[in-house]
DNA sequence: CTGAAAGCGCTTACAG
DNA sequence: CTGAAAGCGCTTACAG
């Protein structure tokens, strides 16, 4: 049903019937009642292609991904409490699925040039990130998850990935470790970065040096964590402690540790970064995994409010959040052996 | 910039343009070449509402999910696999977030009266599910994601879980198992039903009777593999082989039979159903584990391949496929103590 | 092979 | 407080 007809059968015209739907305050009390009512009882929703067509606005908000790797548990978690705050707006995801960097690129232009989406959240930026300056010439509104290098006028919420891990080695370090592992994201994600340095600069808090031996790098996956800490304890000076970027990670690494013999908590301490994923917590593992935490979720939902803001014209500098990152210790750290 | 613009560019009429841009066959070659250069060149894109609003079609699929627990592992792979088959058509996914069963009814009528997609997936059919029927009644096409109990002029795609279950059960039984312990999701979802009797027949193929203290449900989680598994192992003629329903359940599991002080593969035998995460691999763990093994990733994929034809009129009686689950042997699974 | 114009279903400035 | 009509940007039947 279309609102032509919808309107005839309440014996109103289009535009009384539309100013009802949409609120505005110059329709009779009783008149927007009915109207109300009716929508719900003979199930008139506006079309969303001619709203479009008539407001500009389309009711979704962009994201695109890579089909290789980026469909994965971190995403899942932050499209969750994104698409959590959305739906009270009626307003949905939008997932362009892309299989390379300058796919990402074209996906932006079309998702600009057709109108597709309200505002795109842009994921990881990473040094150098032609995406940033992209959108902004595209004119399509947008949130960054993460902190860009760049400046300009757009908002941003990141994580404090270097309190993150300077506390998290901090930890260790006080602990008496001085042989410490770190399993970290791909070099050149500002994310990853951030985290390398807490770890850097909390190691020259104590005047160690960074051994290029004790730091790797990849994606969060528990065979990532497998592999490297399988290398790490191969080495002849091996560590007594392991920072982990995630949970996959850290479940990889434990398992490397436990076959070769040795204890985690006991031979070797390990801490990890928790995304808080509902489905492996650091409470349930043996021993029980200290961590860095905050919610990815979390995150994505409160980027969805600072989308709405922006799109409500709340001006993008003003859309800008660190969030701090919880030390929980647990058991899988103790005093150096 | 609109299609008038950028006909009145080329010094073509929109309708010209706008054929040429289509496909259609009445436009000169070279007209359709100029156009194609210059569409590329100057970045021009028909706005995705008018072209709704014109034909129709809007270019997306619809998926709803549940906010609380539906954005997990399992569904990322699926929408991995859909999504990197649609993004050849420039198809989007749309996704909606609802909180409960109702607001997911909620979200398949305001999707089809406001013409928001082409057509949706619906997932984990369950018992007595009233989406089919609704989904039906407003004619907005769908391939289901599992194999709905009624009957009806529509599409699916599903995997022989009867024979996963089947199969993992045999497994164990020949090879001496007689106390068969099995993770299955929760009861009500068809999936789960099939696995059910997958386990059943299996057991009766021997002559044995099924225990329901050895049968454990609840969403796919580690957590939950850790907690059933602590259970089974606290009783007192306890479970030498175990049938999980997925990875993250397994990875539970192993660590309640870890700590336990047995092992997995020798005192007690582990198989477990593998969707193929890319980040979880049965090949890494210690022991290797056993698995039946079919690609969740794969599914949506088809079951996006499916929609397209769907659309293209082809006939949902003749969308329906059952795949194949493979039994993959390992080290997790040996002789019965 | 090409073009003028109606129509898709809304919103909203303008008029009353 | 209500309505007639223009306009958003396309496609496509119809005419040539």
């Amino acid at each position: 049903m279309n609102l032509k007809e919808f309107a005839s059968r309440l014996e109103l015209s289009q535009t009384t019937v539309s100013r009802a739907l949409s609120g505005y305050p110059e329709v009779k009390q009783s008149t927007r009642e009915k109207v109300l009512r009716a929508a719900l009882e003979l199930g008139y929703r506006p079309n969303t292609s001619a709203l479009g067509l008539a407001t500009g606005r389309v009711g979704a908000i962009g994201i695109v991904l890579k089909g290789g790797g980026e469909f994965g548990p971190h995403t899942s978690e932050f499209m969750g409490g994104l698409g959590n705050r959305l739906q009270k707006e009626e307003i949905d995801i939008l997932v362009s699925t892309v299989d390379s960097t300058e796919a990402e690129l074209t996906a932006y232009r079309r998702l600009a040039a057709s109108k597709r989406v309200d505002a795109v959240v842009l994921h990881s930026p990473y040094i150098d990130d032609p995406r940033v300056e992209l959108l902004t010439s595209l004119r399509l509104p947008f949130i960054v998850h993460g902190r860009p290098q760049a400046e300009g006028a757009f908002g941003w919420l990141d994580i404090d990935n270097f309190g993150a891990v300077h506390q998290a080695t901090r930890h260790l370090l006080d602990l008496g470790h001085r042989r410490i592992a770190f399993l970290n994201g791909y070099r050149g994600r500002i994310f990853a970065e951030h985290r390398q340095d807490g770890y850097q600069t909390a190691l020259t808090d104590y005047g160690l040096p960074l051994d290029p031996a004790l730091a790797g790098n990849g994606e969060f996956t528990d065979e990532m964590g497998f592999r490297l800490m399988q290398g790490f304890l191969k080495l002849p000076d091996r560590p007594t402690a392991v920072v982990a970027g995630s949970m996959m990670s850290a479940l990889g690494a434990m398992r490397a540790i436990r076959i070769e013999g040795l204890k985690v908590g006991e031979d070797i301490s390990l801490i990890a970064h928790d995304d808080v994923f509902p489905y492996i917590s650091p409470e349930n593992l043996v021993p029980t995994l200290s961590t860095t935490r905050s919610s990815i979720r979390a995150a994505g939902a409160r980027i969805a409010e600072m989308l709405l803001e922006l799109l409500q014209g709340k001006p993008a500098e003003s859309l800008r959040e660190v969030w701090p990152v919880e030390l929980v210790v647990r058991r899988s750290t103790a005093a150096a052996p």
